[in-house]
DNA sequence: CATGAATGAGAATTCATTCAT
DNA sequence: TATGAATGAATTCTCATTCAT
């Protein structure tokens, strides 16, 4: 009844986009894209399929913008808050990315899905690149700081096995995570524990 | 006149259930299981769709002949042909998937393709599961060989990073494989350095 | 821009269900339910072939729902309306059935092809048994009203002839159909000519 | 390796012919002729698919061909040998019948889906005519010998019964076949009973 | 802004029929 | 005569997308 300033609307508009991408993360991650259909979205979204159309032109930009919404917590993940990387840099990112896979499973399966989308989508392809390139360079740094031999090949090393690590976590619920995380830890960061 | 013999169906019959199977490897890598059709294998096979379902009864059962074909290969690359593991079965081992990586790329899309399908599928995943771990067995195995402290971690990481690696290389078109895997076997295979 | 009200949505359903049951019947008893497609279906009533579905999750289903449709008129046919079983309960009945199957030739024709259904068919046979043995039942129950020696025997021949009547009017445009209901009704309704 | 002679041919080609019209009787009426596909009826015939055609032009001329050899039964069920009517013609023939039904259920199950087959198929329609109101005159004169005081009626009325009751007898295990059958040739054959 | 009915292109699958041998 | 591999048209069913209200 009473009329609705733009800015209201503009607040609606804003959650209705956020639910739509919340469900599509959801299901996306759980069933896989191609095995998600739109009607399901609205529906776990509660609202109707048109309405989808209205805030995404097309399935493949929704599939995008769930993508571009996902990426933005990496940094989050990865990157020190200061942005500085010093000997804490490491130990805080692994801390956080065991943290991370643990609460945040479904961001992580969809991911893996990503991954396997992203080697065929040009269009995806891109905006992911920056950002795993990126990924890999901030443990290159890490390890350049640790002033390891090799920094080039040992962050990739380390990029390597915790994706490979997150793989195989996913498909075994009975993955020591924490004895691997704790180990790689122990490794990667050894001026940590003693000295 | 001469009607044709068992023989010549026999071989009629492999030739072509190998070329189906070959292209729907193909194309399961490049494009994906969903976005391949039938009509898609069937054109890139040169035969009629209707003939792919006189050799599988459905796509999901070729998808399963697929991988049971290809996780024949998987054996052959990582296991010691003796059976026996000494010190050099992880060097020869991990040359072997070097050289399984660089040459057979399609058929490590399709298995990173695969992981996916894995998550969900449960048909699929008991067929991998066994090998799965009888692969991560193996490393762990290798471990013990070489007396380190913690044979059921190392061995899982590098299973890990291994699979990471593949990722990222098949990812990356400029990924320095050569390197990391030099790197990889001087370090897992430290005797290989000084005789 | 006035949003449809959920009660216009229900008329258009309602509406569409109904032409769908319609074309549904008159294909399935014209062609037969194996020789009829969803496309004609969807034709016959003016609309594309995958709204059938919206509707219907399958043509299995489709049937079903049109024999559903088709046995609730049964009861309208055979039973009396007070439900108490008298002597002008069976001339009634007969002379209902007579009209109807004159009326609904159409109808009739899909009953006797789901007669053939129903001898394959596990899911329909269940439907349709309960409605088939009230139907032998309540011929029977007239027969005893009748002090008639033997009314098992003579509700179920009394039964079977009509079905059979029924089956050799459909095939024959000259069946005397009126002059074997007169005689039926005479045989079976003693009473009625000497008052 | 013994040279055949022309007769042996014959004989070869008789019998294939008639091993496939008793696979095809017997899967027509199992399974129906819409469910039943021509590699079955080779695979149950013992012979291969191609073969089939070398006998027949089609599935539908094959039908027709299992028609017209199941129609040349009906007469022996139902005929007098001698052609003549007299009074042991009708009880004998019902007794016939009787034996029928509980022997030949397969048959006549057969003969069920045929008649829905006529109702929508001319070509079948013109073959199965002739006999059917054959058959449905032989009660009649049956009917007339018995001087009856309307045959005609009383022929189709009892034509019906028997289709009826043939029909509910498929139906229902538990049909009490031999109750039935026992009363209407007791009805039917009053004479029967008293000299 | 919101709804869900409606569309239609495309996918998997079946099967009568043909054909080379 | 006999085989079964191969074809392709037809069928069921799905789902992204459009549109009238």
């Amino acid at each position: 009844m009473a009329p609705k300033s733009p800015e209201d609307f503009e607040k609606m508009r804003a959650e209705s986009r956020s639910n739509i991408l919340q469900s599509a993360l959801k299901l996306f991650a759980e069933e896989g894209y191609d095995n998600t259909s739109i009607s399901q979205i609205a529906r776990d979204a509660g609202i109707s399929k048109g309405l989808v159309y209205n805030y995404f032109d097309s399935k493949q930009e929704l599939l995008e913008q769930v993508v571009h919404k996902g990426l933005k917590l990496m940094p989050e993940i990865f990157e020190a808050s200061d942005r500085k990387i010093d000997s804490s840099t490491l130990p805080n990112m692994l801390e956080r990315f065991r943290k991370s896979l643990k609460n945040d499973r479904l961001f992580w399966k969809f991911y893996a899905e990503l991954l396997l989308q992203f080697l065929r989508n040009r269009e995806l392809l891109q905006q992911f690149d920056m950002l795993f390139n990126e990924f890999i360079e901030l443990f290159i740094e890490c390890m350049r700081q640790q002033n390891v031999t090799n920094p080039e090949i040992e962050g990739r090393k380390l990029a390597a096995m915790l994706d490979g690590v997150s793989l195989h976590y996913m498909f075994d619920d009975d993955y020591p995570i924490d004895d691997i995380f704790d180990d790689i830890i122990k490794t990667y960061v050894p001026h940590a524990s003693h000295e």
